[in-house]
DNA sequence: TTGTACGCGTTATCAT
DNA sequence: ATGATAACGCGTACAA
């Protein structure tokens, strides 16, 4: 309690520092923002000034008085998911010495809170926000139309962006992994999901086309479950369903890893053969899909470069340089055990 | 980019506001930030006029002008991992309505980073910070015991704390555990972790009490491998260099269960039967150990509890109160199929 | 290359 | 219950 008394009585300025160096704040304030602006000897001894005294910038200030936040908004509903750890570090690498600063909210796939964080961002002045996963809600399309800074979507690019999209083509994706899977000879290939957010609507209405073109398409081979916190948890639920369902039930193409992975375990444990009895695609390329007994198909797509080339777009955005609105980053289908009837 | 322009010249002002409604800028911001110091009617029509005019507080005047960012920092390795989804919930649940902001940063393992991370955060006047996964780095430490602000550690509670700490007693977890495989007859059990931060640290130590009472420790038990990006891919690698090392290996407490979900995949492409041949216990009770097959031994700690805690104890910091600096939340060995070697 | 004057939008403090 | 005034710490704009 005492310490937190003298730290904040005792808070350094970049008025303390000038003083103990003897020149101007402003000065100070170059040296350390526009260190081209100071003249070498100078600004060598302003920054062992401000090492000394343990100078800290206060960013509520900086970010008055220059009318800028210096941050960069990430919002997500994955923020917890290990799908966006490579997201993460892919932002951070790009974003690191360029000045902004990253800050993450979670969205919790509410829109209510979306809408929320959307507002905290925007009350901060940021150079840029990074939004996956938004839902079809029009309220949340409204406010990000009228964002006072660039915007990039990311994850899918096939479809509208309010300002800017990175990502993959999701029903190209997912037309991939249909194509395969009736080239291996599975012909009841079930669809399943956990969630519907437009990635995933997006590949379903492309499941559909293709299915539809090959003749094999039927209504009850769509299983949308509802939402629920574990998507591994669900195996057993997913086949006994779609066996139900569909009792010649031969391939299911689940929107995640993490629902292929719980159908897996429940394959093994009801001793169902996998790729024989039925073949199991997922979606994402987790670390455990070249893992799993047999090993999981699935589509992999370049997260790093997806965190990055976000980050990248609004930089380049706030240079004034004309950017492509939509960057396309490609995915490719990783093709295991799981799809390889022949083997 | 005429957009970006506009949103930025029609920036509505607590004075604005105030002028719309015909009553000084102070009235609003109370109207706002303390309802019960303004009239009820003079609120409603503010509160209306704020809603008409998209009035969106500046955090940085907020900071700047009350010498609070009114934030609370979380800062964490494990950010993108999904042992730390069910802490945010927390955390976020917590705060809610609170006025305060939860920001989040990566520290990536880096003790360079997470110096970085801290001293952004000293610098947005934070109302309290919140720090898990800490290695035993002094600077850290050093930053941390001078911080402006309260502080609390995450997950493990049996170390001395800077300032607070809530968490389990990990030494007591790996003693819970390393005693129920031993009761189950195994006695050949090893140590496997892919890092080492200090809770895992923690465990080692314990193991090796616990083992060497029961007399059956010896040194190649202990397996740490380098660190990798991925834990359940170094199945193989764990299974190869145990069973090279302790020919008579009969079961492995792994520090995460991702560790043990690849050496359970491995078991099973090698068709090593778990639990008879092989006992296996993992550490976090992960969404997929209840599924794996057979299912996985693990221990659980609460999670959501952790991040709510932590969060409250911080905020119970700013308001006086007296807390406990420290907080055991338990844990509970969930005991599956994995080491059950009676069946 | 360095400095002066001012303002950013809000809240604390003190007054009415 | 409401208002006037003065900061908060920094960067912009312009001057020297």
């Amino acid at each position: 309690m005492a310490r937190k008394r003298k730290a904040y009585k005792d808070k350094v300025t970049l008025t303390d520092v000038a003083e103990k160096v003897g020149v101007s704040p402003i000065t100070v304030s170059r040296a350390i923002s526009r260190p081209e602006k100071v003249s070498d000897d100078l600004r060598e001894t302003i920054l062992q000034a401000v090492h000394e005294l343990g100078y800290v910038p206060d960013y509520a200030a900086r970010a008055l008085a220059s009318r800028s936040g210096h941050l960069i908004g990430v919002l997500s509903s994955l923020l917890g998911s290990s799908t966006f750890a490579p997201v993460m570090k892919g932002i951070e690498d790009r974003a690191r010495n360029t000045g902004q600063r990253i800050q993450y909210a979670n969205t919790l796939y509410d829109p209510q809170e979306e809408i929320h964080q959307i507002k905290q961002f925007f009350g901060q002045k940021p150079t840029g926000i990074i939004i996956g996963g938004v839902k079809i809600d029009p309220q949340v399309t409204d406010l990000l139309r009228n964002a006072p800074c660039p915007v990039v979507q990311l994850i899918d690019i096939s479809y509208p962006a309010v300002d800017m999209a990175v990502g993959v083509n999701n029903p190209l994706a997912c037309e991939a992994a249909i194509s395969h899977m009736i080239d291996a000879g599975y012909r009841s290939i079930a669809f399943c999901s956990i969630r519907a957010d437009i990635p995933i609507l997006l590949r379903l209405e492309r499941y559909r086309q293709r299915m539809t073109a090959a003749g094999l398409y039927r209504p009850e081979l769509e299983l949308m479950l509802d939402e629920q916190a574990s998507a591994v948890r669900c195996g057993a639920d997913i086949l006994d369903r779609l066996f139900q369902q569909v009792p010649d039930l031969d391939a299911i193409f689940c929107a995640h890893d993490d629902l292929a992975l719980g159908v897996l375990f429940e394959c093994q444990r009801r001793g169902i053969a996998v790729p024989e009895k039925l073949g199991l695609c997922g979606f994402a390329d987790m670390d455990y899909a070249a893992c799993t007994v047999p090993s999981l198909t699935t589509l992999k797509m370049p997260l790093y470069q997806l965190g990055y080339r976000a980050v990248d777009m609004i930089l380049r955005a706030k240079e004034g340089f004309r950017t492509e609105k939509t960057v396309d980053l490609g995915f490719e289908l990783v093709k295991r055990q799981s799809t390889d009837r022949k083997s």
